[in-house]
RNA sequence: GGCGCGAUGGCCGAGCGGUUAGGCAGAGGUCUGCAAAACCUCGUACAGCGGUUCAACUCCGCUUCGCGCCUCCA
């Protein structure tokens, strides 16, 4: 298994510190306003990379933080009137849900910020007694940058080049230097009630800290894997990196992995640039939690993804093929147990699956092994050849690569025994339509079904009813 | 200005120095009372210009266009 480690930028073979342990740290996100399925973008990548982890026999232990304290949590707040705790509350809940509606995969902790000052403080203590922090005037603490010679490793920015933008240094005239970072920001008028007391005064972590400390608190002072969206690269992940091997000297991260942006109309989905939707936007548009989550990871992660509503309603065709797939096969397997061995066919599409999950998680290639998979095992189900035992085979596969992919409804119920009295006695009137062929009943009949919700159509074993 | 990415058929989107990506949409067919589903067939796609090579969508250079980061954005 290899991965496109962003520190070297290059793809490495994945060895993990701890045998069959993965342990991999995630950003998660900053809970003033609801997450855009950009954000989300990030979260499918993560949770494909775990889900193939574990696909792979990995035991995934992730941490995902929760931002909940920083300028704008701070300004929400305040301007809801609710202490921060109050105002950042709904949108966890609200992110908590949406990953459940987009089926991903929980982490096995969700440590929020503000339950974390000590540890931060204790790391930046840490980092002074490196000589690789000092204080300014106004009680804040930066981070040294000149101090650390390898600064700059991750990003591969050399900030002796840095262009003065409007972004930075407007506020921080503190600064030794304009590259430092806050490690710990005093407190102001602005802050409100949100402070704590720390060795150097009142005050709030700075953003990166958060990170660093938790990291190493629920993964250790090194782990396997660390993953965020490109633009935490710099400064985020730098400073994450800087703060954290400051401290320790040993290496934070083996691995670090970033996705891509998703866009619109070409341009990043972005709250400041206002063209995004978040998912509760799209489930009202009618669309399903599954196919926002095919179209999100129906693209390479390290390459931009446009989002367009095309590419939603081609999910919701592509996906119902594989459910059709499925149930086939669920059909044809009736009470069978799955056969020891796979078809040839199938054994060939689950290696070219494989290949490509483990060769940086190359998803559309997967998809495109399991397309193969349902042309030909439907071309295998309509001939006849594929025997109960191998129909549960091949539907086990599809399953399995569902582990990773998380998009596949199973087990649709379509028996006839199972209908409702009204909807069986429209079926049996249409049987009996068809047998002396009253067409224009028949399709009556249909078209009434359809109305309450059951699509018919008719095979040489007589008809077959679905819920639609 | 610095660093970095990208340009693939109607849409989305992989990939590789020589062999079909895949999905959706569209056209034709098989099956069917019709439909649906499924399957089969169908598109001389690789931004432009040079170069390297027996061979380039794939490597190199230039051009054009687009995008991202450059100090609290996933």
């Amino acid at each position: 298994m290899q991965f496109y480690n962003t520190l070297v930028r290059h793809k490495e073979i994945f060895r993990s510190l701890a045998g069959r342990q993965a342990r991999i740290y995630t950003c998660g996100p900053t809970v003033y306003n609801f997450a855009h399925i950009g954000n989300f973008r990030a979260y499918t990548f993560e949770d494909i990379l775990c889900r193939t982890l574990r696909y792979a026999g990995y035991e995934v232990q992730q941490v995902m933080n929760l931002t909940d304290v920083d300028d704008k949590t701070i300004r929400g707040s305040r301007q809801a009137g609710v202490p921060l705790k109050a105002f950042t509350q709904p949108f966890v809940d609200a992110f908590f849900a949406d990953l459940r509606t987009l089926n991903i995969e929980p982490a096995a902790v969700y440590p929020a910020a503000t339950d974390h000052v000590p540890e931060m403080i204790a790391l930046i203590q840490r980092l002074f007694a490196n000589g690789l922090a000092y204080h300014s005037e106004d009680g804040s603490v930066y981070f040294k940058v000149a101090a650390l010679p390898a600064y700059g490793k991750l990003a591969h920015l050399d900030l002796s080049s840095l262009r003065t933008g409007a972004r930075v240094a407007q506020d921080e005239y503190e600064k030794e230097s304009v590259g430092d970072f806050a490690l710990w920001k005093a407190w102001d008028a602005s802050d409100g009630d949100v402070a704590w007391d720390s060795p150097w005064g009142r005050g709030r972590p700075g953003w990166h800290i958060e990170c660093s400390a938790m990291g190493m608190k629920y993964l250790g002072e090194t782990f396997d894997l660390h993953t965020g969206g490109i633009d935490n690269l710099f400064p985020h992940h730098e400073n994450e990196l800087a703060q954290s091997e400051g401290a320790t000297g040993k290496p934070f991260v083996n691995y670090w992995m970033h996705c891509a942006h998703l866009r619109v109309n070409g341009e990043k989905m972005s709250k400041s640039l206002g063209n995004f939707f978040t998912l509760r936007d799209l489930l009202a548009k009618g669309y399903a939690g599954r196919e926002l989550r095919y179209v999100l990871i129906n693209g390479h992660y390290r390459q931009p993804l446009n989002f367009t509503f095309e590419a939603v309603e081609a999910a919701r065709t592509s996906l119902a093929r594989i459910d059709e797939f499925s149930d086939r096969l669920a059909e044809a397997a009736r009470t069978a147990t799955p056969a020891p061995e796979l078809p040839e066919w199938a054994a060939a599409y689950r290696n070219l699956f494989n290949t490509a999950l483990f060769d940086d998680l190359n998803v559309p290639e997967a998809l495109a092994a399991l397309f193969a998979l349902v042309r030909e095992g439907n071309t295998a189900l309509q001939a006849t050849v594929l025997p109960p035992s191998g129909a549960a085979a091949v539907r086990a596969l599809v399953a399995d690569f569902d582990r990773v992919l998380g998009v596949v409804s199973f087990g649709r119920r379509g028996a006839n025994g199972e209908l409702p009295a009204k909807v069986a006695q429209l079926v049996e009137a249409r049987r009996i339509a068809r047998q002396t062929k009253n067409w224009a009943e028949a399709d009556r009949l249909r078209d009434e079904l359809v109305r309450l919700g059951w699509e018919v159509r008719d095979g040489k074993d007589g008809q077959k009813v679905k819920k639609l």
